[in-house]
Order: C-alpha cells, then sequence, then structure tokens
DNA sequence: AAAAATTCCTTAACATGTTAAATATTGCTA
DNA sequence: TAGCAATATTTAACATGTTAAGGAATTTTT
C-alpha cells in the first residue's frame, strides 16, 4: 500500500523549497546589511529593470501575490525606497517608480550580487546553472505551460 | 551602470519561486478537497514515510522551520491527524505519529498524487524531470553543499 | 445615459516564514 | 551536588503567503 510515491527526497515541491532555501543563505546575508527584506530587493529590481510600473506588472514580474505588493509598497513608501502616483489617465492604476534612495540600495549592492551569483556557477558548474534555469522555466505557470 | 546582474526572468530565486508556483497548482487542487494544507501534507508523507519521529526530525524531512511545526503540529492534533507525546528516556522531546485518520488522508490521495507526479513528467518529460531533482539537489544546502 | 459587469487596488483574516527570546530538561564540570 | 552549558521545544513578534471580500474607477450592455 506504500511506495506509490517517491520518497519525500525526490518529491518536485520539495526539493525546490530546499534549492531555494540554498540560494536564499547568501543573498539574505547581503540583504541583512542593507536592512531590505528579499521580496522588497525584487521590487527595486524589477523597477530599476523596467522603469516605472503600474501594481499588477510590477507584482507579476516581482513574483508578488497582489496583497503582499500593497503592504511592502506600503512599508517601502514609509522608507522613501520608492514613489506612488495615481495614474491619470485611468485613475485605478497606481503607477510605482524607484526613488534615489531606492536606487543606491541597488547600486550598492550589485556588485555583491553579481559575486553571489558567479559563486552559484562556479559551485554546480555554468553549465548545470543554465540548464537548471532551462528546466525550471518548464515549469513556471506563466511561460508555455 | 546596469545589467551588470542577470534579469530578473532569468534570476535564480525568482525561477525557483516560479516553478514552485507552477508545481503547487495541481497539487493544492487535490489538498483543497482534504483540506488540509500543504504543509500539513508534507508532515502526514513524512511521518508515513518514516514512521514516528521527534519534532526536530520531523521539521528537518518536511523542510518546515521549527516554528511553524509547532503551530502546523497544535492544529493537526486538535484535527486528530496526529499524536504527540513525550519522550520517555528524553523529556524534552516530542514524538509525533501519525494516527489512523491522518493515515486515512494519505491512503486516500496517493493515487490523485500519483497521478500529479506522472502528469509532471508528461509535461516535461521524464529525463528532464530527473535531471531537474538532481540539480536541485545540488543547491540542498543539507546536502553535499 | 443608467445599470451591470469588469478591472485595479486595498483590506481583512488566518496560516506560514523568519528571527529572537523564553522555558524546560539534560549533560557536564568544578 | 550545585551550577553552568547545551539541547529540544515553545512562544512571541512581525513580515509575507494565501484566499476572500470590499471599494473605486472604467468599460460594456441595453
Amino acid at each position: 500500500m506504500k511506495n506509490k510515491l517517491p520518497p519525500t527526497t525526490r518529491s518536485l515541491p520539495i526539493a525546490l523549497i530546499r534549492a531555494r532555501e540554498g540560494v536564499m543563505i547568501p543573498i539574505r546575508e547581503m540583504l541583512a546589511e542593507t536592512g531590505i527584506s528579499e521580496q522588497q530587493w525584487r521590487v527595486l529590481r524589477v523597477l530599476d529593470e523596467h522603469g516605472p510600473l503600474d501594481a499588477s506588472t510590477l507584482a507579476d514580474r516581482a513574483s508578488l501575490l497582489f496583497p503582499s505588493l500593497t503592504r511592502i509598497a506600503q512599508s517601502m513608501r514609509k522608507k522613501g525606497l520608492i514613489s506612488q502616483v495615481q495614474d491619470k489617465t485611468d485613475r485605478r492604476r497606481q503607477v510605482i517608480a524607484i526613488t534615489d534612495a531606492g536606487q543606491k540600495i541597488i547600486d550598492d549592492n550589485v556588485d555583491h550580487a553579481v559575486q553571489i551569483v558567479e559563486g552559484f556557477k562556479v559551485s554546480i558548474g555554468e553549465a548545470n546553472y543554465e540548464q537548471l534555469l532551462d528546466l525550471l522555466s518548464l515549469l513556471d505557470p506563466d511561460k508555455s505551460d
């Protein structure tokens, strides 16, 4: 009656959690010094990459659920890391942009972040690294799937 | 000054989150019918697989942080899915075991769960599936790393 | 143009993630 | 054996994940 399922050590959801734990260790170390969370870092990176965005698009690109983004945006506004203004043509939309203070956090940590990424490539091998990203994207619900 | 970092679409932490989202969709559907959470399902599966365990080992194998397990175990006890007794030789330890009611949830859903796993293998290819698990284990902090 | 449906965002409520502090038990050491 | 360190678990506090409900603005329908 047992053993129909793969052992938990070979379970895809658990493997994804564990891999994420491993990946986040050095990143958390970096962010601890800056005083922002991993999610806030993602918001800043997406805004840096794409420029001002409406909240929906931002949440989507930063892989945050909408209610989470609402709260995170509130605290980031208080810290002065982002600005948020109503869109003039569609007043339902909130347009969020990175501020100078937010940009400074990105700039101050880019080198360190690049170093961390390089560390992963060295640790598991560049080819494995790229292939892992390819395989993961196969599971991404927003892509071909 | 930009573009030192990979684009967020090619970021390993974000790719791991998105992949997990995709993987969890059919599993959440299954669990919604049973009334237990994804974490509670992991606890049941680990207990089914290994038998009674002390809380530390259980948390480790279910990839849960200790405080999370404490709360989850409380609610699972209330539901009658697990039992929890003090270890007699070391009264600091709490030994947690699956109950008949908990076992029934596993038994009632094994076939569905197996189907979901098969779905992933078909969707991305069996070889890719196995290789993905191998690559993910390279990032697991509790393993070789 | 008024009513209904849709879209975008916020709020609410509860579970979990995360870090730190507190508690209880055991083991070690002077 | 009294006292201190180490271990196992719980509790606390706050951020985030998750689902559902609510509110405001826009679009669609009639």
